[in-house]
DNA sequence: CGCCTTTTTGACTTAACTCAAGAATGGTGG
DNA sequence: CCACCATTCTTGAGTTAAGTCAAAAAGGCG
């Protein structure tokens, strides 16, 4: 089977290696960023300290921070241990599974305001490699903060089971959606779910990625994702504005995944 | 497409009909065992109540029920207002979910001490149906119950979180084993996960159910599902004892399995 | 025992995989 | 700035696994 990618495990994790920006070919791993000002963050309401009140703050001991990752960046990998829940602030993570062969499977995207990395709560190790696909921000929770907030504020243990509960809806949706019915629909499907951005000229568009990576979200090879999208350019359905940038026609798309 | 199997939706929710046994078709619906005494369940260890206190039970006011089903039999549909989380004692359920064109797609099996409806906890409707494919039993606690107990006892909101991670687990694990490769290779993998059961003679069987549902399972048609046992049966891999009880080669299955 | 459902099998079609080569793209270094 | 290199993407041709439709066989139930 080739179904999927090989995995190339290549470079140092991000985790253990704050220090200041790595660069190594086109990739930043990460750039520290600074100690962040949780009560003033952007995107606060979204993320897991949402609830959060003035009190809850104090009981923070530990340095939270701020990490920026370039594309194809990791995060982390499978098996690494655990020390911290990261926060998305910006850009687009893949959570990839690696199967006894050596294949790969893409079982999830992480979007700003989700958690990564809940399972460091749990165990000493993290389940998935997380990996980013498009250029972002997180802020990196020492899971010792986890745990005592959680133990001393209820606010933080209801985000806490909301977003384990969101993560298992986004699992099975992604099972039934992207893993079921045949490749068309299944890139159709892909497309619709994507977030999209808003452009200079108002038209919303959605950033793909990699074919291969397209392979290992749906279950096919890199030929097919490519014959796939290649076919949907030219019959219109989806438009490409820049590299991978690609303005869609939403209602074909919808009639293409079969609904 | 035709990969799942047509929604058939058929017939009562066991939910709000728990006044005895109802008998259609060849089918029991659910039978009304009595109240449990939680604190000397056999299975307590396993369940969700597992490190509950004595003084914690105090906190229980609303009766928790005993409840038995056949195979065939529905706890509960998609949309389904969400009043209970059930504690599965016996026999084994699967978990549907189905989509915009009325195919299905089963997400999980749920195993006994396993929660089902966790999230009637966060929300007013479930998400899945729920169907037994092994008669069993459950135990139906009210969601009220959940809620004071996960409010008053950390106890009990361990064991909660235990749970969302155990099914997020199960799910990333179900889309790369029964998702990924060829069809051969995705029976032989659920084969595996099967869980045994000791006979008579010692070998252990596992049980296996209709063709469809294994088609909805690996996301496969019925057909190729049958073609795959059967070809599995003459070649000596699997060994059926009774109908659909089979004893398994592990070794075999495992090197088909691709692992 | 006969009816109905599920399973198995066959024959055929088609979608997706495989292997391979050529085109495009982006990065690198002269 | 341009030429070159390494990827990644696209496309083609051939093969194969899985889907489809249909009918026969087997089981289970009344």
């Amino acid at each position: 089977m080739r179904t999927m990618a090989e995995n190339e495990r290549s470079g140092s994790t991000a985790e253990d290696d704050e220090g200041g920006a790595v660069v190594r070919g086109s990739r930043i791993d990460a750039a520290w960023k600074g100690l962040p000002e949780c009560r003033a963050c952007g995107i606060r309401d979204l993320a897991l300290f949402a609830d959060l009140e003035e009190a809850d703050f104090k009981l923070i001991h530990l340095p939270i921070e701020e990490l920026s990752y370039g594309a194809g960046a990791v995060l982390y990998n499978a098996g690494d241990p655990a020390r911290a829940v990261m926060s998305l602030r910006g850009g687009l993570v893949k959570l990839v599974q690696y199967l006894g062969d050596g294949s790969q499977r893409i079982v999830r995207l992480v979007r700003p305001g989700d958690s990564i990395g809940l399972e460091a709560t749990l165990q000493d190790s993290y389940e998935h490699t997380a990996v980013f696909l498009q250029p972002g921000m997180v802020c990196r929770i020492p899971v010792e903060v986890v745990r005592r907030l959680n133990d001393e504020t209820p606010r933080l243990h209801h985000q806490l089971i909301t977003r384990w509960h969101r993560s298992l809806k986004q699992a099975d949706d992604w099972l039934t959606g992207l893993s079921t019915g045949n490749a068309r629909a299944r890139v159709a499907r892909l497309l619709l779910h994507l977030p999209r951005e808003a452009t200079a000229d108002g038209t919303p568009i959605c950033v793909l990625f990699s074919r291969e990576d397209l392979g290992a979200m749906l279950g096919v090879t890199t030929e097919t994702a490519s014959r796939i999208i290649a076919e949907m350019k030219r019959s219109g359905v989806i438009n490409e504005r820049k590299f991978n940038q690609f303005a869609c026609d939403d209602d074909a798309l919808r009639s293409l995944s079969g609904e």
